[in-house]
DNA sequence: CCGCCCTTTAGGATTCATTCCTAATTTATT
DNA sequence: AATAAATTAGGAATGAATCCTAAAGGGCGG
């Protein structure tokens, strides 16, 4: 564990946000002016493949990252690109996965919505 | 509705693949080989906002679009990316929409699985 | 049909997120 | 501490998608 990996893994650990690489690449180098761009990358990559945080990709966006690991759905404001997650009941997927044949391993479910301050905006 | 449009829109509804800009960019130059690559987009991102084709956005791969405009699930191949469309009944997502307040504008959800043909491999 | 204006196109440059490359450094191992 | 293996910094490269500009198209009013 190199003090970049575990910088970034506390980064992220340490506030809900969903951050994307960019905004974690900033944060990071407040501390460590050093650090690389392509480490942050590699880094959540790496961080990602053994399951310690979740990748989350966004339509024409970058993609941010979730501290939390439970498959979970995502509320998204459809104007600004805010996202929440939304820990809900389990089994979430019964319906369809018995439809399917229970095979699924996986899923990906963004609810669109106006976040309140975008709502009052509009 | 120029030439190209009309060609794009065809090739999108012709066939219930899930194509991307590229895929849908060689198959229109053969029939119109002087065609754009920026016109494809342009005219992908067009036909979008009419809301005659729908964008999926895929996770580490390029956009693909979908030629059925009912709002529904996908069922995505984690290997290699073939995508199927879930056409199922509706109000499955209810129970989202009444536990957050019946103000969700769209939803995106794939579930992941293996396709017989990656299973087979495997 | 003709001219005019607004739209769209081709072709290529540009952007932006992300990945890749390499030599140098750090970390882990004994 | 010595050596081997992994990781880094820094910057170049990639690839999808967007943007730019001058030229061409299309449509409608006459």
């Amino acid at each position: 564990m190199t003090r970049q990996r575990q910088l970034i893994f506390d980064l992220i650990m340490a506030a809900p946000e969903h951050r994307t690489a960019e905004e974690i690449y900033d944060l990071a180098r407040a501390e460590m002016p050093s650090l690389a761009r392509g480490t942050v990358y590699r880094n959540l990559g790496l961080l990602v493949r053994e399951g310690q945080i979740r990748k989350l990709e966004m339509p024409d966006a970058p993609a941010r990252y979730d501290r939390e690991r439970r498959p979970h759905p995502h509320l998204v404001c459809e104007r600004c690109g805010k996202v929440e997650d939304l820990i809900m009941p389990d089994g979430l997927l019964r319906p369809f996965a018995l439809e399917l044949g229970e095979d699924i391993t996986g899923y990906d479910l963004k609810l669109y919505h106006l976040c309140p301050a975008c709502r009052k905006k509009a």
